[in-house]
DNA sequence: CACTCATCGTACTCTCCAGTACGATTACCT
DNA sequence: AGGTAATCGTACTGGAGAGTACGATGAGTG
């Protein structure tokens, strides 16, 4: 967004700009997420910052322009493993990956994240779709390539693998995620994590329905 | 919470100040769901209501009551319909049943219940456990009860039924839920829902494995 | 009728906070 | 050195909105 401007006529200035446009975004990604966008003041940040209030409206024309450039920061930062590692049968790569994800999105940053997308996502409507791409549908694909390997190979029942994989996902982290959300502190510990997606898994492959086949 | 106070001498004013206080909360309930908590103004509600403002405060010491007030009186109105009518095969009763639930989670006033209860919830701690319980966990626990009868006829493998109830709801609407509360605007029609439904029927039912049988 | 409680309207205080004005200071650049 | 951009601190404006004060008007009760 900011790196081609245009040429920067000057080195160190150019160069201070950034560096400082950057110690504004962190310091302010960090009031955003502790408080969210209502209970953050612009007042509260440039002081965090040392700096004047002045220099803050330099950088960024309003409290919206810089939560923007937080969010968006935020988001980029928030690459966390999309690998899948296929090692072991179709059943143990999927247990593996399955606890990998869900202890990520029990991480408080991941909650505040979600809770501030949603809490502000009416006053931003690009947010949701910026998220959206970089966030859940790259890890869904990610997953769903996986997938899609393990269909050639025979393993899995030829079907839509992106959906497959939103699927997976799905099952695997929304109890514990949205109870946590709500403030039930669920019990989250790994052996937890890990019980929550065995009985994923499980029904993903097998399913519950006894004495027939799969339809097609 | 208001009705034991104490015998109420006369009963005219009593009668009028309960209805009076409805009134409010209903007012409250449109202005919150509709705008959030900070977006609400204690003034607007009073204009809405006609009353004024000292009236308001007469009943409510201060905008937080008011809101705890609607949202519990709002948890307590959501009681769609949790009824399994079993009525076809397995397959076909999930598949209405999920429909149904499926078309009420993507309702305006739900979408806006959740995104309160997320937003708000670090404000009202307590918030959070009263709405699980009255709204999700019942309704997990009228499919579970559904599926511990289709146990007892042998159509359905032996498992823990309100874990298998939870995961057969986050199939069916975390998908679309999740999408339309970022604003990606989903396909919403009746023919997107029931697609969306039938898959996850399917794979709850049958799993994706091939070549192998339940493990249990 | 006398008394009381609820309500009403209006105008007010108080606080918080985004955003601005301005003059002074400190780097950097040529 | 002299010019220029960035920064600083402080004090201000302006608006929004929670909550209050107060005097007036009814309606219900005894």
């Amino acid at each position: 967004m900011s790196e081609s401007d245009e040429v920067t006529t000057s080195c160190k200035r150019g160069a201070r700009r950034e560096e400082k446009r950057a110690k504004i975004v962190q310091v302010a990604q960090r009031h955003f997420t502790e408080h969210g966008f209502g209970n953050t003041t612009m007042s509260a940040i440039a002081a965090d910052l040392g700096g004047s209030k002045t220099t803050l409206w330099s950088y960024f024309s309003s409290k919206e322009d810089l939560f923007a450039a937080a969010l968006d920061d935020w988001i980029d930062r928030v690459k966390p493993v999309f690998d899948v590692q296929r090692e072991g049968t179709l059943q143990e790569t999927l247990n593996r990956y399955g606890c990998e994800f869900l202890r990520q999105m029990l991480s408080p940053q991941i909650q505040t994240l979600f809770r501030l997308m949603i809490a502000e996502g009416q006053r931003f409507p690009k947010m949701g779709h910026i998220f959206y791409e970089r966030a859940p549908l790259r890890r869904q694909k990610a997953l769903a390539c996986y997938l899609e390997w393990e269909m050639a190979e025979g393993n899995f029942r030829k079907v839509d693998g992106l959906r497959a994989s939103a699927q997976f996902h799905h099952l695997c982290f929304y109890r514990l995620f949205m109870h946590s959300m709500w403030g039930l502190e669920p019990d989250t510990s790994p052996a937890a994590i890990r019980s929550e997606v065995e009985e994923a898994v499980e029904m993903f492959l097998f399913g519950y329905a006894t004495g027939q086949q799969h339809p097609a």
